[in-house]
This record gives C-alpha cells, structure tokens and sequence, in this order.
DNA sequence: AGGAGTTTGTGAACGGGAGAACAAAACGAG
DNA sequence: CTCGTTTTGTTCTCCCGTTCACAAACTCCT
C-alpha cells in the first residue's frame, strides 16, 4: 500500500533544491536582525539571485507568501527548513582527520545548521590518541558500531584519494545512505546512495581558466 | 562546416569548464599508471561521465584525438592544462587563517596543480605569531603590497561571514580579479570579477533533503 | 466601500546542456 | 588496393532551468 504523502511529494526540481539553503541562511539573516517580513525582492538580493527566481523557488514548496505583502520572515524559514529537514538533528561521521579533517570536526557551522558530528575516524592508529573537537579520533574499524548506534546516514569522506573508494564502500555496506566527499576522486556507489563532491582545486582551476581568459582578451564577460 | 578555430575556442560553455579539470585529473592518474592511449570510454568512465558528454567536451578544445585510435594521454593532457591555464604557476593569498584556513594552507593540492599560496593573512594580531606550512601568518594590511610584488589575481576567503563583503571588497580594490570564497554569506563584487563560493553546510543540506525524502518514499531517486 | 498601489504566483517563451545517433576518418587484414 | 573495424567529431532532438510578463490577491487611503 502505497500512501501517497500530499505534502511533500511534490518533486522540487533539483537546481531549486541546491538554492533552498541559501535562502534559509537569508532569512536567519534578516531574522536576527529583527526584520519579520520581506519581498521576494529583498530576500532575493539577500540571497543574490533573481527575484523571479526565487519566488518560482518557493512556488514549489507552496503558497507561503501574502501578495501585496510578501513573506513572512519566521514562517517561511520554518517551512523551508522543514522541507531541507534541518529541522531534526542529523547524525553525522568524519573519516579522515588530516588537515580538512579537524577543520571539517571544528566548524561551528555544521552543528547551527542541523548537523551533528557524532564520530571522527581514521586509519592511521597514530591518531587514535588525539582529541579533536571534543571528540576521540577512533578507529576506522568502528565504523559499523558507530552507524548503527547513532543510526547514521550521512558521511563525509577527507582522506587522501587513494582511500576514498574503498571508504565510500565501506561507508555503503554499513547502511549510510549520502556522501559528501572531500577528496579529489571519483566515487562510484550503487544506485539509491546520493553523492556530493566537493573539490578545493577544481573550483580554483575553473578561476584560473576565467582569469586566463580576461589576460588574454580584456572585456570578456565574467564568472557565473 | 564548422570554421576552425586556430588556437583556442572562444565560447566555451560553462558546464564544460567546469568539467575540464576533471578529465585532468583522470589524465594524470591514466598517465602515472603507464597508459599512453585511451579511448573516450575508458576516459569517462575513469571520469565518471558520459562518453558522448566527454567527447563533446573535448571538441570544443579542438580536435586532439585520432579516429579508430583514441587520445594520447601525454598530449591531451597538455592540451586541457593549456586550456584551463594552469601550465603556469598561479599566486594565490588566503584571507582567514581559522580552522579552514589552516587546513587550505597545508592543502597539497593546490601546489600540485599549478597553485602557489603566497601569502597567509588574518586580521588577528595574536595569530601573527604564528608559521602555518611554512609561511609566517602576516597582517590583513599587507594586503596591497603582497599582491603587487607577486602579482596576485586570485584570493581565497575563510573568514567568518561577517568579515566576508569587507574583505572582497578590499580584495577587489587592490586588483584581484578571481575570488573563492569559503565564507557562508553571499559577496557582491563589480562586473569582471569572478566568484566562486563553496559552503560546506549547503551540501549536507542538500544531502539531508534527498535523505529525508528516502526516509518518506523509499524507491526514490538518488542524487545527481 | 471603492479604487489605487503592491506583490505574489504562474503560464509561456527562451536558451543551454545532455544524450542518442550517425557520418567521417584512421588503421589493419588480406 | 580494397574492405571491414574501430573510434572520433558532430548533428539533432529533448529536457531542464531561467526569465519575462501578467493576472490574481491583498493592503491602504480616501
């Protein structure tokens, strides 16, 4: 029997979905600063997007504005993090705790954002002593206990390339479900596992190729 | 008939670009294992994209590969390098010498593709003190001249997101055109300045949106 | 109450990228 | 030399995402 969930079935198109978090951190913004409605105008500048954009943005996810009005501050944020479902805690595991490691373990922006980091890992035994952000650095080897103790269904992969894949395996067969991987290799995951990249020198490299491009022939357009 | 372009390809789409370093990166691994030739199958897979996509890619560069044959690896490799611009050794200063910065600094990464990191700067006297990879942390008004002397163009942002728009703006005046910024909050700069922005809290939220709806629907999709 | 002024939500046009399919070119066998 | 095989480069079609433009809906002022 497949109930059919009315209220968030709706397929929100993916472009769209990359672009809901940046308007939730706009409307934080505007939150703490004490502004309890806004035009689709303004919380597009805030955000940096068209503001035809943003208001077929939130089209997806209902009618939750006043025309004449426009939104209110509160109330869309609340919708909007319902939708991402940064509304619960997430439960999350670093492996690798080189240099992005402790960065990753220490930035105060995953826990404000729904985010928490329940484990670090590594491989290497030398670093089983340390504490890093409150945290033991424990064995790679505990990776299953951990996920299935914190039922754990996102991880982050910030080892060296070499480790990545079996990591991410490793990862799959003890039931995460997402990966946001930090290392500079292509992952190949079964279908149903959803993966993020995230690559420090690629997107400096499309900057060279753009900055190339201007030395080159002065008055070309600019960076999307 | 397709007017050949004699040198470089002045429309490039953007998509592309942005794939190119990836084939690098695959050429590069090909090339340490010994291969001399590859097909575009093999390419992409070792890329992880489509091999119609890739070869569509490539053609914009001109026509590197032989019919029946396939690309040398060697040459094709010069050629995107060539392309993306990163022959040359490009200067870059880091701005926010926190947990991220720390981790960007020591990021071997970035010396290994044709990045060098000039210059580490934070507005904090007490971190002044301090040698990171190699290079003593020096004052946020160092700015101008560092960036004279080495002829800087690109500049990294891992602040905090308050101090983000004050830094590129500062960074725009003294002449730097290419900007990769860490800092959770969007920038406004002049036309002509590019800007990339990486915000590691975004992408776990994107991942907990496809995670929540798995949860909802199982069967879903996965993610892009 | 009614009209003027705002602002949302959305239908429709538009542009760019993804993927399939195929013709052109190189190589090797006989 | 000719034919068959392989693989590239390109064309064509489809789909997704962006943007425009406007009707609907709400507030405020008189």
């Amino acid at each position: 029997m497949t109930a059919r969930t009315p209220d968030s079935a709706r397929d929100i198109p993916e472009a769209t979905v990359a672009r809901l978090p940046v308007y939730l951190r706009a409307l934080i913004s505007l939150a703490e600063e004490g502004t309890t409605t806004c035009s689709s105008e303004e919380l597009a500048a805030f955000a940096g997007v068209n503001s035809a954009k943003l208001r077929k943005d939130l089209s997806y996810l209902g009618s939750y504005g006043t025309r004449g009005v426009g939104y209110d501050v509160e109330y869309l944020r609340y919708q909007i993090a319902r939708e991402i479902g940064v509304t619960q805690d997430w439960p999350v595991v670093i492996v690798g705790i080189g240099n992005l490691g402790h960065a990753l373990a220490n930035y105060s922006g995953f826990r404000s954002r729904g985010f928490r980091v329940v484990a670090l890992l590594d491989a290497d035994p030398d670093r089983h002593e340390e504490v890093v952000a409150g945290l033991d650095v424990r064995s790679f080897e505990d990776l299953e206990s951990i996920v299935a103790e914190h039922d754990v269904s996102i991880g982050v992969i910030a080892t060296p390339a070499v480790a990545a894949q079996s990591v991410a395996d490793r990862m799959v067969a003890t039931g995460i479900t997402s990966i946001l991987n930090f290392a500079p290799a292509v992952l190949s995951v079964p279908d149903g596992v959803g993966v993020r990249k995230v690559d420090l020198s690629i997107e400096l490299q499309i900057l060279a190729y753009h900055e190339q491009r201007k030395s080159i022939a002065p008055g070309a357009g600019a960076v999307s």
